[in-house]
DNA sequence: CCTACCGATCGGTAGG
DNA sequence: CCTACCGATCGGTAGG
């Protein structure tokens, strides 16, 4: 692993677990005993490393996201997929994606917006998403709109509590809580979207 | 409304917007029209301020999930009755919990540590309230560490898209969501805690 | 409630 | 990759 990107996961490490204004770039220089200036020759600024955290992570999400649902036979499967990949990278980058929800304060403009713009479409991608799957009689839900936040939430709080070491692997916990969306959506019986 | 409330009014305000450490003692007192050594003539510090809202708002959080069960009937009625108050403290003080959710980092020892301790016995009460329903043969859940994790966290969550103006009040959000957590938990028909 | 001020720390640059 | 250093900002105190 080269030094630029030794120092990337650092700082990744660092500001998950002391808060992106609490991490001095000395903080990172020491972890790898080196000089807060000789950081400078691997990143242009502080904010440059914040900035690659959270953009790379939703655009991963989005990703994820697109890849899930265009794979799948019907809205059901959709939305089992869907809360699937959601979740997985919230247990498996727990640092990166408590850094996207933790840090939005500290990321400069216009970085700041475009993130809370790409964010914005991932969240309508999935009511669009739902709201087909109530089109075709898949989902009985009295509302659709907060239910998708809810199942939002509850995946984005899996990088707070999971532990690899845990009585359920992460695949698991991401098909259990597929099943727990399906049932806050009112899932029809067979979930092949005709009723 | 004194100035000392103002004070933390303020504070919790901007704190919630800006973060903690992205905000300064002046920032504070511009708000206010004030110099920023003014303030403490009204505090003893800027740490004070965080200490307080985080307990405050744990301490809180506990009291009414208590009187909250202690007035439930049966383990169903519990888990609704703690859900609507876990999401109607939320959906009321969106900046008080973001900023307990957030801040975690920022809170100086030892009050961190006590403060953790708070949630870990707040989230202990929850499985506790599960587990008895369980016993009771009230719900039926593959999980119901993960479930619970899932109820607070989908609450939590409530904080962060909350409106007042939004189709929903908070009390409807309450008990909207109360249902969700009964579905997660596998209810049983009726709801009585026999089966 | 103010002005004047302090020591500490910060992100980042110069120059080698 | 280092030492030396800069201007800016911070939380907080003194003294009135």
């Amino acid at each position: 692993m080269d030094r630029a990107t030794e120092i990337r996961k650092t700082a990744i490490s660092l500001f998950a677990e002391q808060g992106y204004r609490g991490t001095s770039m000395k903080d990172i220089a020491s972890a790898l005993n080196m000089r807060a200036p000789s950081l400078y020759n691997h990143l242009e600024s502080k904010q440059e490393l914040l900035r690659e955290v959270v953009m790379g992570t939703i655009t991963r999400l989005r990703a994820d996201f697109d890849a899930a649902t265009s794979e799948a036979s019907d809205p059901v499967d959709a939305v089992r997929r869907a809360t699937a990949v959601h979740v997985l990278l919230h247990a498996r980058h727990p640092d990166e994606t408590r850094i996207g929800n933790r840090e939005i304060p500290s990321i400069d403009e216009p970085v700041r917006t475009e993130y809370l713009r790409q964010r914005a479409e991932y969240s309508n991608a999935w009511q669009s998403l739902v709201q087909t799957g109530i089109d075709a009689g898949a989902f009985s839900v009295p509302s659709p709109k907060f239910a998708v936040f809810a199942i939002l939430e509850m995946g984005i709080g899996v990088a707070n509590w999971y532990r690899p070491d845990g009585e359920l692997s992460d695949v698991e916990i991401g098909a259990y809580f597929g099943e727990l969306a399906l049932q806050m959506l009112g899932r029809h019986d067979e979930g092949f979207g005709g009723k």
